[in-house]
DNA sequence: ATGCGCTATATTTGTGTGGATATAACGAAA
DNA sequence: TTTCGTTATATCCACACAAATATAGCGCAT
């Protein structure tokens, strides 16, 4: 039947989120370019999106999760504390098994 | 941590959504009430946000998924084939063996 | 001192989604 | 032939959210 399953998982706490894909995928760019604004113009969302989310993420942890630098040489920047990388690598092993498991349930069920 | 993860999944057919939650919520309100309309009322959306959903379901399957019937004793009404009831079932069954196996994949890594 | 590139934040502008509303067609039953 | 409760569809409007724009502060380097 040529049909594909798909999922988004996000983590809450306290009833809201805390973890999703978007802002993962921030993350993964913050620690790629080592400053907010780039990590913005690289996944292509504007500075005041990746403000407002790594705003959430940061006021949702109990632990930091990113470190900051303003003005400087370069201007400053922002990169993730090691609890902030051990955090995407946790959601990335889970999202992708999830999505292994879930193509094994479609196949499962290929008898419709 | 008290962590909690949660998800949606989706069906795809040919890169467009063919069901997803919120579908399959009015596909089974369609299946308890007999009729669309009814059925938008009871999960409280309006009656064209329904259509619309209906109709994004009906014009992306190849079989057909819901029968109606227009005017006539009552005005008429709408059901589900047995092949839209099958449908609920299995996607119903893939979600909830999803969240379990999150729930799992969270429990094991309580360590962060 | 001045410039630079960043973080931080307010304000304005744009846009797409959904809600409310109105109207028509349909067909059995009275 | 009138009534009734549906399905079906167009139009207008409001609101939330995103984008765009503007402005300010910071601190190292030159």
């Amino acid at each position: 039947m040529s049909f594909k399953i798909k999922s988004r998982i996000w983590i809450e706490q306290e009833d809201k989120e805390f973890l999703g894909e978007g802002k993962v995928q921030l993350l993964k760019a913050i620690e790629e370019t080592g400053s907010l604004s780039q990590a913005a113009k690289s996944i292509n969302i504007s500075y005041k999106k990746a403000w407002h989310l790594m705003d959430a993420v940061n006021k949702s942890s109990k632990k930091p999760i990113t470190v900051k630098s303003v003005g400087g040489k370069g201007g400053g920047g922002t990169s993730l504390t090691p609890y902030g990388k051990s955090l995407i690598g946790v959601f990335d092993e889970i999202n992708k098994k999830c999505w292994d498991f879930l193509d094994i349930q479609l196949e499962k069920i290929k008898n419709l």
